[in-house]
DNA sequence: TATTGATTTGCAACGCTGTTGCAAATATAA
DNA sequence: TTATATTTGCAACAGCGTTGCAAATCAATA
């Protein structure tokens, strides 16, 4: 709890308590959750257009990040505060069977060769497979 | 132009204007397409419900594949023939200057490796970075 | 070539995600 | 406690993608 009081407060964001709550709740997801799935675990105690606002804050922050799957789908997660300033390397892994998205260690990794010419600036690896709950 | 109608005869899709205009409109776009600048390119004489429909028959077939980039952007581009039926290693690159993007050679590339109890089944590896013609 | 039957298309309407403008409510600092 | 800045809720909107249904088009046959 101090946690995220003290992550509002490294980013100058004032203890409201929808971020609290917000923060809260993607804290303690074992996995990255939707925007409709965030405010589903608060009630429906938030209007939309607040939590997408303190989504936004908390990614430019880079407090939390974004995880756009096949479709369009997009999740949102705590950025790993390994991951601060900046991280190069990502890795999620996207479960066939129950749809959960886990954000995966993001050391870096072996990366294919390019064609020349392209200069690469961060990796976005995303997995698809069974996760640790569904692979029997 | 015979290879677009083979591609439709292979998949059996009957040869209708909208289905060869879009093909040939991937096939010759250098970089991955939205449906908007699908549609855009084709002088918007095809209704979006059309072209939607047209591209989810593509995407069953894998005669096309979709890119999902960061803040749920979607793009369509053609399979390559090495990736029929299937692939499990995929890697795209998105220009951050220019916003195309390109699909990259699609070998097996070196994956890093995951907690246990998770099951990989592929990859999909999206690279940002500056493409061939806006790097210097 | 004309006819039939299946497939494809366009239109209207809808749902979902994400955004903006503005006024009311809340937080922060004096 | 008051004043100022920030955050919130509401209404409205835009864009992507889907569905239902009727009209148009395709493919196969006669």
């Amino acid at each position: 709890m101090n946690d995220i009081y003290a992550l509002l407060e490294e980013n100058n964001l004032s203890r409201t308590p929808c971020r609290v709550e917000i923060l809260k709740t993607l804290s303690q997801a074992g996995s990255a959750l939707s925007e409709s799935e965030i405010r589903d675990k608060l009630g429906y105690n938030y209007d939309r257009t607040t939590v997408y606002r303190t989504l936004r804050n908390f990614l430019n922050q880079n407090v939390i990040h974004s995880i756009s799957l096949e479709g369009g789908e997009v999740r949102y997660a705590m950025t790993p505060s390994r991951d601060k300033p900046h991280g190069t390397h990502h890795v999620h892994f996207y479960c066939n069977n129950c749809s959960g998205v886990y954000c995966i260690s993001h050391k870096p990794f072996n990366t294919p060769r390019l064609p020349s010419g392209f200069s690469p600036e961060n990796f976005d690896l995303l997995v698809h497979g069974k996760c640790k709950n569904c692979s029997v």
